[in-house]
DNA sequence: GATCGGCGGTTAACCGATTAAGGCGTGAAG
DNA sequence: CTTCACGCCTTAATCGGTTAACCGCCGATC
């Protein structure tokens, strides 16, 4: 604790194209041109510049080209968490982990803010546009009516939606079909003979959440299934925990449940657990999005999958397509698949 | 699929200082100065900017701003995570969360880049710093021998190490004591009459790994107990598994693990309720760093638990400090506390 | 032989803010 | 009555790169 640590001082001058051009005997547009592969330099010139920057150990100025009109060569993304939930979720690691290998393989940033809440996010979207610190944004936890949609079509910020069209306005979207895997699961579950299933989902103000109630209630109705009604949670196992419970000592109890993400389903598996209940012999349970933690728990769940990586790049991808002012349009990513473990079996026999 | 999102192309001239001042009738000098507190500007004339300003709806273009040798006001971090690892980890999201919250409190922005290896994180320092992105940065994942510090003090860049100080050289550290934590845990264990105890460990290379392998075998010693070979680990679920297994399975069984994340924790617990032994009668878990994941098991793992998110904190203070020129000198975290609950109890008799 | 069209460059102006240096009243001090 | 010090503001120069406009030269074309 004692020791103070001197960072040394020398800020030492970095080169600029201005030292480059003295020293090779050219002009700084030359420097600039032969620098951005624009024509209008010959290729002795050419090779002879990229020597004495390579050597200079030159690096371009950002901020002096973003002041001449050029890219900021960065996107934003404002990340809305209230602190609790933050870590909570691999799902948005991941996203991130995907998003930012399509932006660093083209040489952009990513900007990235943990915000508590929609209004602070947008807030920083703003001020980031304004200061021309971004040159486009990706959207997430897109919500019903979301307010951030009409805000950022007024900014004219190139914008990427993760998350369903119909929820995105004139903004571009990426999504997956949800409705498709709930499908999926619902006949899964039917099929081995499942009639009461539950639900415990995430929050309700968020697209893909009513998105997936609605395909819930549409497959329960069309294959015949006692439709529970659908517990909302905030993706914590606390609440998971609680809803689960609650479920379990319901007098309809439920032979399946559905959880919006792994984290519930988890806690779902131990409050079972502890109530006696085996899984998958008297309990089936599916989480949504597979992740480590839903290979390791005993048994292992049944997941619907999805290449969250790819998604993000996916996003990025579109993103970068949309500030180069490439035409664009939206991406719908492969629905997640049904991943069957050994937390779903049929139910037990009455 | 068809929908082409036509974004709105007007991008608005943004307002600048220069109209300010045509509008309020002075110079570019003193509506700087005016907005930027600086003095030399009547209370009355300042008011005035402040009011066109608001009403145009200003912001600074902070390019401009960087280009006149002021501050980028955003510091970097690139995460240095093979793609496999990403997500498992709510470490980090928690961590970034806590750097968040002070920079965004100060206006400071972060720049993150998830890269593939330290070399390319090394190329993302140096590119920001070269193109004045930001003011400063920070380290993570330390090693030993890390070639980062050297490289990083000699482009004289402002940093912090979040790690210890035998490994962060003249760069300003921001550590926690995890000896003190590996000792109480061992006192602990040893209190509750324990004698062969096992560690599951992380990667060989980092710095902390090394100081808690150190600290454990020093407990082993003077408690006197028997000191099992520390296995490593790359944190994912699966070595977790391998290695509690072996370590199950090995003549000289322990009767507790000392796990050095949750989600090794979390699959060792697993792997001992497949070989049929009961969690904590048969067999003590300890899982280092607590999260949500290490409470929702049944049983839940006594932890080694810290404030990731005030770490983080610390850290990004600790930065701004050292980017505004204020004496800095490392700041220690409080060490790791000692979370008994479910997974830990005395040693089956024999 | 005069004209045209590139190529390979150049100079000048500009992006938007900041810092440095200086000017002009006014009131107080000598 | 001078002189000095300030308060309030202005002009000029600068940061490092980009864009626009223009220029001389050489070979091809008519």
């Amino acid at each position: 604790m004692e020791q103070v640590s001197q960072q040394q001082s020398p800020p030492a001058k970095r080169p600029t194209i201005a030292d480059i051009a003295r020293i090779v005997g050219v002009s700084k547009v030359s420097v600039s041109n032969a620098l951005n592969g624009q024509p209008g330099v010959s290729d002795a010139t050419r090779a002879k510049i990229a020597a004495v920057a390579e050597e200079l150990g030159f690096v371009r100025n950002s901020a002096a080209r973003a002041l001449s009109g050029a890219k900021a060569a960065a996107v934003g993304l404002a990340l809305c968490r209230p602190a609790r939930m933050l870590g909570t979720e691999p799902f948005f690691m991941e996203l991130i982990g995907g998003i930012e290998k399509v932006l660093s393989d083209a040489s952009y940033s990513l900007a990235l803010q943990v915000v508590s809440d929609h209004e602070r996010g947008l807030e920083a979207y703003r001020r980031w546009w304004g200061e021309r610190h971004i040159d486009g944004a990706i959207l997430v936890d897109l919500r019903r009516d979301d307010a951030r949609v009409p805000a950022l079509e007024e900014m004219g910020l190139p914008t990427v939606v993760i998350g369903h069209p119909s929820g995105s306005g004139r903004l571009t979207p990426v999504w997956s079909d949800d409705a498709a895997a709930v499908r999926e699961t619902m006949e899964y579950l039917a099929a081995l003979g499942h009639r009461r299933v539950g639900r415990i989902a995430g929050l309700t103000g968020l697209v893909h959440t009513a998105i997936r109630d609605e395909a819930f209630a549409a497959a329960c109705a069309d294959l015949g299934l006692d439709a529970l009604p659908t517990v909302h949670t905030d993706y914590t196992g606390e609440e998971g925990a609680r809803a689960t419970r609650r479920l379990l000592l319901s007098p309809a109890r439920p032979t399946a449940i559905l959880y919006d993400n792994d984290i519930t389903a988890v806690a779902g598996l131990s409050v079972a657990q502890e109530l006696g209940l085996s899984v998958p012999q008297d309990l089936s349970l599916v989480a949504w999005d597979d992740s480590p933690l839903a290979q390791v728990v005993r048994p292992p769940l049944t997941a619907l999958s999805r290449d969250i990586h790819a998604y993000g790049a996916h996003a990025a991808r579109t993103l970068l397509d949309l500030i180069a002012g490439r035409p664009v349009t939206g991406y719908e990513d492969q629905a997640p698949q049904l991943t069957p473990r050994g937390s779903t079996a049929a139910p037990p026999a009455r």
